[in-house]
RNA sequence: GCCGCGGUGGUGGAACUGGUAGACACGUUGGACUUAAAAUCCAAUGGGCUUAAAACCCGUGAGAGUUCGAUUCUCUCCCGCGGCACCA
């Protein structure tokens, strides 16, 4: 009897695999094809952490499954390769982030292909290999011929400790996505990825495609739609008028003041002379403020008085106009009409500064912000209030619109590690594009990284002077790198075609892979990656550089997402170096080897719920691969068969796998296991089956023991059993009988008969049991439920 | 504050469209093997009551409701996690 031994055979298989490229996906291929997709990791000099098994595994086993269910499976992997940390640990130790980076992928590589994964290897890209961001700066470049891509100058997030721009999404709470610092408001000359002009289309692609629910939520309340009334409120003695974004429009009439965003364009102009002092003090406080302290709900609202009025369109009473910074210049029009009676913030506001309050909605609240009866509003009283929304903005000639929460993607960073932005800024001609046949914009090597507020590529003596495309007079270039979530937009279709010098893929490729049907990652993603993927992808297909002719092509990239839940240490708080619980995912390979890592990983619990890691209990999925492993010594040509249980197992880890309920996949196989090994002997022919669909989650040992039964061609090359019908009947079934719904007794009876409820009424009857709890009871009603219980209610 | 997800034994977690709650595994206890330990194998293992078993009762965060029957559906509340954060 030969000891289970993962080192050995785990390498040997991994060398094969490699060799013989056993899982390449093929072009020409006639199969249907499977684009099965991770997303991709950032290189990190720590190496893999236990989270990045747990998404690689899920698509692996499905990969695996795929291929042996007859698809073309395409299955790749790659590097997110630029970042700030690679160039942060550049500014400490003097080593190019180009060296580190280097190193990182090839531990990352190592690490991953002793796992065992079915990656095509053929397929890698680095997002920081010019041969790929020359692509990146080609899709820059057609965005900006088409006025998607622009620069402005507008108050953007600065990290100060980062010393770069940040976007949007990249702010959270306040602070620095990356380095926890809190983000400041900086007026800076910025580029900017037009993702609002696709708000709407990023908004409807989600009815199309099969993703958490939650997920889909959080963009949708990220993009942020509302529809309401742009109104144009004159103001008296002035020329100017202030237009507002409201979604109330009706209660216009309840519209006792104005309040204008501190950065409103028209403060400075209407200001009268007596406030002028008070008006300035205001707007200086409100700019030292940060967006954090700005937002803080629990803070009490502030503002001041302008000394202009305006004329409520519609009541054409004088309204005083506030400025106050519990206004977002950001959002609408940067100005508001204030209606307390019916909004809690002006509510706030008017109670504190003493000012007037209508009601125009029936209630008896002193706030009412809800749906209701219209009042005080001339000729509307009486109507209901969605109706009086059309006609009150139709009376003051105002426009029904619609708002976003969404804003444009800040794409450039005052950094080095990253695809720098293809522009020249000529003297004579402004702002020129790089010419397509001068691409890629390498980055220079002779940088200092020390971030000083402007990107490291300024001291590069190399890089920026250059003549311009147009007139060849000297110019220079951008300094300004991009954002990496722009490079990795668009990586998954790079993967189609991964080769390609001409084009960043082909149509021929992209109309064969496309679209990536099972995307597997974290869910941290949700606003950031996953919306600018999908609005780049939304572009490129607008843009004619992507064509699908499918029917079920819906301008998505990603079909189906799934999102792994987070592996908390040992001690359920989240894994961190300095807390101590780390767990490497190396070390539990060198004790129990790849198969039992990827078994436990998906054995701990549901794949896309936060579990924690439990050192423990690696052993209970190491016993069961033990035991496995054993049951090569029961084969035999005779034996007693395990049909039944055999072919449910088959049943269930074939819908399990479709479903991503691994642990429950494995669990069955561990009945199915017990069951075996209880036996003396087995057939060769059901254990080959169980091989079959042990494969994907653990591919080393079925690869191993396929051999060991004499077979010559690898195990991934088989087609997947299916399960037989006939089998998985069970001869027998358990009745469960019940009185008033609580569990009495149990019979059971021959299969044939579960139709047959007067049989086993007479049967529940003629139990003992039942009679003592029926007792002197009349017995009301009986409810059968086929093959499963029988109720009786007294 | 708003939106979402979740709360099941000592632990991780199962439970199909409402139908045996606790599959599978860890741990624990007892036993076998061993000079011994590890490994392995066998058995028991939600709580109460009981010397033990049988029998019975309780039990899926709390409370109510719908139902013949609720971990599953509805309402109210409590707790944990994630996202958003004055978006007019």
């Amino acid at each position: 009897m030969k000891k289970y031994n993962p080192q050995k055979i785990e390498g040997k298989w991994q060398k094969k695999w490699l060799k013989t490229e056993s899982f390449s996906a093929l072009d020409s291929s006639k199969k249907e094809k499977f684009y099965c997709l991770d997303m991709f990791p950032y290189p990190s000099s720590y190496g893999l952490h236990v989270g990045h098994p747990e998404g690689y595994t899920a698509t692996d086993i499905v990969s695996r499954y795929k291929r042996m269910k007859g698809f073309e499976v395409i299955h790749p992997m790659g590097w997110d390769a630029f970042g700030l940390p690679a160039e942060n640990f550049a500014i400490k130790s003097h080593i190019h982030p180009k060296e580190t980076t280097k190193k990182s992928i090839a531990t990352f590589k190592k690490q991953i292909q002793s796992l065992g994964l079915s990656y095509d290897w053929d397929r890698e890209i680095s997002t920081a290999d010019p041969e790929y961001y020359k692509w990146t700066q080609w899709i820059f470049l057609k965005l900006y011929e088409n006025g998607l891509a622009y620069k402005k100058k507008a108050a953007v997030n600065w990290c100060e400790s980062c010393k770069t721009v940040l976007a949007n999404e990249q702010v959270q709470d306040g602070k620095c996505e990356r380095c926890k610092n809190i983000v400041v408001q900086k007026d800076l000359e910025q580029w900017f990825f037009k993702t609002t002009a696709y708000a709407q289309k990023l908004l409807d692609g989600l009815k199309h495609v099969d993703w958490p629910q939650p997920i889909k939520l959080m963009q949708e309340n990220w993009i942020g739609k509302s529809e309401g009334a742009e109104i144009e409120f004159s103001i008296s003695n002035f020329q100017f008028s202030i237009k507002v974004f409201t979604t109330r429009p009706d209660t216009l009439y309840g519209a006792t003041y104005m309040v204008l965003a501190p950065e409103h364009e028209l403060v400075s102009k209407i200001t009268s002379q007596e406030q002028k002092k008070e008006v300035e003090k205001y707007l200086k406080k409100s700019r030292k403020k940060t967006e954090l302290e700005r937002t803080d709900l629990a803070k009490e609202k502030t503002g001041v008085f302008t000394g202009a009025y305006a004329i409520n369109p519609a009541t054409k009473k004088k309204i005083p106009i506030w400025v106050a910074d519990y206004v977002l210049s950001s959002y609408g029009t940067g100005a508001i009409m204030a209606v307390p009676a019916h909004d809690e913030r002006d509510f706030e506001f008017a109670k504190k500064y003493k000012l007037e309050i209508i009601k125009v909605l029936d209630s008896s609240e002193d706030c009412y912000s809800g749906e209701g009866k219209i009042i005080n509003s001339d000729e509307f009283n009486d109507l209901d209030n969605n109706i009086a929304k059309k006609n009150i903005t139709e009376k003051v000639g105002g426009k029904l619109t619609t708002q976003y929460k969404l804003k444009d993607w800040l794409i450039s960073r005052q950094r080095y590690w990253g695809a720098p932005i293809p522009i020249i800024y000529c003297e004579k001609c402004g702002e020129v594009p790089v010419l397509e046949k001068d691409l890629p914009v390498e980055l220079p090597d002779d940088v200092d990284f020390k971030p000083k507020g402007e990107s490291p590529l300024v001291k590069s003596k190399t890089f920026h002077q250059v003549k311009c495309p147009k007139c060849g007079q000297d110019a220079r270039r951008e300094v300004d790198t991009m954002d990496t979530f722009v490079c990795s937009s668009w990586y998954y279709l790079r993967y189609c075609d991964p080769h390609n010098e001409k084009e960043f893929a082909s149509n021929e490729k992209l109309k064969k892979w496309m679209p990536v049907d099972l995307y597997v990652g974290g869910a941290e993603h949700a606003c950031m990656h996953l919306i600018y993927a999908r609005f780049i992808y939304k572009v490129l297909k607008d843009l004619g550089y992507v064509k699908i002719d499918e029917k079920a092509d819906h301008n998505e990239p990603y079909q189906k997402l799934m999102n792994q839940g987070m592996i908390l240490g040992e001690d359920h708080q989240k894994m961190s170096k300095s807390r101590g619980n780390v767990i490497n995912p190396d070390d539990v390979i060198k004790e129990y080897g790849a198969d039992t890592l990827r078994l436990y990983e998906m054995f701990m619990g549901t794949f896309s719920e936060v579990k924690p890691w439990d050192t423990k209990s690696i052993k209970g999925v190491y016993r069961f691969l033990d035991r496995v492993w054993h049951l090569q010594d029961k084969v035999d040509a005779q034996g007693k068969a395990v049909g039944n249980i055999l072919h449910k197992t088959i049943k269930k880890v074939s819908e399990d796998i479709e479903r991503f309920g691994f642990n429950t996949a494995i669990s069955q196989m561990m009945i199915l296991t017990n069951e075996m090994s209880a036996l003396d002997k087995i057939y060769k022919s059901d254990f080959e089956k169980f091989l079959i669909i042990l494969s994907p989650f653990a591919p080393h040992m079925a690869e191993e023991l396929w051999e060991l039964l004499g077979n010559k061609k690898s195990i991934f090359l088989e087609r997947w059993p299916d399960y037989d019908k006939a089998l998985i009947q069970d001869k027998e079934a358990q009745i469960i009988i019940q009185i008033n719904g609580k569990l009495r007794d149990k019979i059971m009876i021959d299969a044939k008969h579960i139709s047959d409820q007067k049989r086993i009424e007479e049967l529940a009857m003629a139990s003992e049991k039942v009679q003592k709890f029926i007792g002197s009871n009349k017995v009301k009603k009986i409810f059968y439920v086929k093959g499963r219980l029988l109720n009786i209610v007294v």
